[in-house]
DNA sequence: TCTGGGGTCCTAGGACCC
DNA sequence: TCTGGGGTCCTAGGACCC
């Protein structure tokens, strides 16, 4: 028996997130800002019918947004992260094979059955989120994760759950979808078969194996197997700890003192940290880097970093913290206007498997795990931040900009939802 | 004034090994 | 005089994803 593979897509993620609390917002327009209030990263189906885009900058439409009255957020990702939770819960609660594949994603797989079968059970996996949470889903089932995104895609049009196994069927779909809609297929991409005459995901899925090859790589090439059906990319249900962390953040301001900056790296030296400590890794190379405004036309845009290999890995936020303003002093240019720092952690590896060096001092280094593990013991318990290093600042003056964030209802005491009766 | 953040994988080429 | 064959590891750069 062959396997199916169903995605498991919310709709218009952020913006459900934030209807799910203020019911005066069904069928109205929603946008959801980008860090920094930058850009537009989610939209409610009548935002997009108004025209406004994915990714747009803020500023841009705001006339529109104005105009059209349509509802703004700052991202709320506290929110929006307990929310996927309770999604992904539920679909690990009806199949055994699932991989949580982004915030808003999840594919599974299961042995093959009568179609109507599946259809019926996924229309019921459907309407039980949406009961359980208020999040709407859209879901597509097919042979194989890139048909199955292709049919979530049809399945967003239609009532929600869409099945992709008929052959005609499939080819007519595929001739209909632009290639640059296919997964795995990026703008580049895109650009290049275009040129070569092979505008959609048909045309793609009969070419030569070999000359595709020879085109691309082997990813592509497995892109196009799975447009014919035959599976290539298998449910990675146990996600692999990552190889590299990356903190990186604009400012909400434009920065010129060190002081600030000190501040900044270090909050990101400790966020970075704590992601480095929950898949129980350390790191023996971090990358301090400060970059100017890439959109003023004024200055030329710097970028400047510096990396240092530790003799010892490790996962502490005090030691990362101390070597990272090190970093920070040495690549500080007085009179540049900076308005983003990144924190890079690499090299890493495996707590348990640590390579000790003749210097360590075993003792201290079990110390420091412990009171790591403590401290992220009180913020997990007590919210994030509630135990904190002093350099990571008070006031934060220089910290993102989110002025219109709604409530972290599900997730703190203060915030929660209160209704008046 | 205002333009996101955090990842992954593949390939080519160089250095190096036996 | 000649300059194999097979391999690993690392890095930079390019491409993709949400």
């Amino acid at each position: 028996m062959r396997d199916c593979i169903a995605l498991i897509d919310c709709n218009n993620f952020y913006a459900s997130c934030e209807r799910v609390f203020d019911p005066h917002l069904k069928n109205k327009p929603i946008v959801v800002l980008s860090n920094n209030d930058g850009c537009i990263i989610a939209r409610s189906n009548e935002a997009k019918t108004l025209g406004i885009k994915m990714g747009e900058p803020y500023f841009k439409c705001k006339n529109l947004i104005k105009q059209e009255n349509v509802k703004v957020f700052s991202s709320n990702y506290t929110l929006y992260a307990d929310m996927s939770n309770r999604v992904m819960n539920i679909v690990k609660e009806h199949f055994v094979n699932t991989e949580v594949y982004s915030i808003d994603e999840a594919f599974v797989s299961f042995p093959s059955e009568n179609l109507s079968e599946i259809e019926n059970r996924f229309i019921k996996l459907r309407d039980k989120i949406a009961k359980w949470t208020g999040i709407p889903v859209s879901i597509g089932v097919a042979p194989t994760k890139t048909l199955a995104k292709v049919a979530s895609k049809i399945a967003k049009k239609s009532s929600g759950v869409f099945s992709l196994f008929d052959k005609a069927t499939r080819n007519k779909i595929l001739k209909e979808l632009p290639i640059g809609s296919v997964w795995g297929i990026g703008r580049r991409l895109n650009k290049r078969f275009i040129r070569l005459g092979i505008s959609n995901a048909y045309q793609l899925s009969t070419m030569d194996h070999k000359h595709v090859k020879d085109l691309t790589n082997i990813n592509i090439l497995r892109t196009v197997l799975e447009l014919g059906g035959i599976k290539c990319i298998d449910i990675d249900s146990q996600p692999s700890n990552k190889k590299q962390i990356t903190t990186s953040r604009a400012f909400g301001k434009t920065v010129t003192n060190i002081k600030f900056l000190e501040e900044a790296v270090s909050v990101y030296v400790s966020r970075a940290a704590e992601k480095l400590r929950i898949q129980n890794s350390k790191c023996s190379i971090i990358t301090v880097a400060l970059s100017t405004n890439r959109f003023d036309e004024k200055n030329t845009h710097k970028f400047l970093f510096m990396t240092e290999s530790l003799e010892s890995s490790t996962s502490s936020t005090q030691e990362l913290i101390s070597i990272a303003i090190k970093l920070l002093k040495r690549i500080f240019h007085k009179g540049l206007m900076y308005k983003k720092a990144h924190i890079f952690l690499s090299g890493l590896e495996d707590s348990k498997f640590k390579q000790y060096s003749l210097k360590d001092n075993i003792e201290d280094i079990k110390q420091q795990d412990k009171l790591m593990k403590a401290f992220d013991k009180i913020n997990k318990t007590f919210g994030s931040d509630t135990m904190k290093y002093a350099n990571t600042g008070i006031s934060r003056d220089w910290f993102m900009k989110r002025e219109r964030k709604s409530n972290r209802y599900t997730t703190n005491w203060n915030e929660i939802l209160k209704i008046n009766l």
